[in-house]
DNA sequence: GCGTGATGGTGGCATATGCCACTAAATGAA
DNA sequence: TTCATTTAGTGGCATATGCCACCATCACGC
């Protein structure tokens, strides 16, 4: 295939997706920078609050998020204030998190700021276009692209 | 709002979006492991290929990333040898990109597995969803959210 | 030719994410 | 009970990304 003729990358599926993260991403944490949370921290919080004090794997998978990478992003969260965790008394290999009540505080904050950059985004791409593209990406989280056991 | 009826995380188009970029990435990082590469420096070295001894700034703008965002991603390749760069004689200001055949090599490899992960992804997926998602995915790169000014 | 402001990149710092090796705790089989 | 296995997290290291302050260059008006 001669150079000329390469198509762009509009054409990989993740670097489609990794571009509009991007995109999206500034825009939704320019808008939210005045609460002084990223947009991943705020939906992090967010998780944490519709929980019911979430075991850190269970939060992980949701998010479909590799469990120590969770474990990472947490850390400036609990440092702030705004998270706490604390062994399962059940079973002391889990830890749970909740937020602190500065958490929910700084968490109805964010959402303000949140629910405004969720408006300007469906006024720009339209409602209906949103609604279809966040299923679109709900079916590839849930895809399985495991290849069938050989058996 | 009860804590009850809050909405699922599924509602944020910019969390659904991160989502599906860790579950894609992670698909396309782990077809891409043998080579070496991650799907993201497949990603730019195909990108510096097909431009014309990009300047780095205009590479930042194709791929909707930072400049010094894309400085920081190009040192390991640098390092390894697959890229190198040079100023522009005409304006030394300007720094060009290119691969080294090294790097050439390289992305050779790497798009093979590309082909396979992107093959792969289109048969769970399906080919016509694939397309619509990268087309929507791609109008929201070109998403103007600027407010329009207040003359 | 001399500022002066605009342009293109760099470096430092911080968060976002992932993998791997390792530890602690629970589970289950012998 | 005892020990192997599985499960849940941690810490270290590496890349991915962004913002900001700063430096080098260029373009322009005078």
């Amino acid at each position: 295939m001669s150079k000329d003729t390469l198509p762009g990358l509009t054409l990989c599926n993740n670097a489609a997706l990794r571009r509009a993260a991007r995109k999206l991403g500034q825009f939704y944490d320019d808008v939210m920078a005045p609460s002084g949370l990223k947009a991943t921290q705020q939906g992090l919080l967010y998780q944490i609050h519709i929980g019911d004090e979430p075991a850190m794997g269970a939060i992980a998978a949701s998010l479909i998020m590799d469990l120590s990478a969770l474990g990472h992003t947490l850390k400036p969260l609990i440092r702030d204030g705004y998270v706490e965790t604390f062994a399962d008394p059940a079973d002391r290999r889990i830890k749970r998190v909740r937020l602190t009540p500065k958490g929910l505080v700084k968490l109805d904050e964010a959402m303000k700021l949140w629910q405004i950059a969720q408006q300007r985004f469906e006024d720009v791409a339209g409602k209906d276009k949103a609604e279809r593209l966040r299923a679109a990406l709900d079916e590839i989280a849930a895809l399985d692209f495991d290849l069938p056991p050989a058996s």
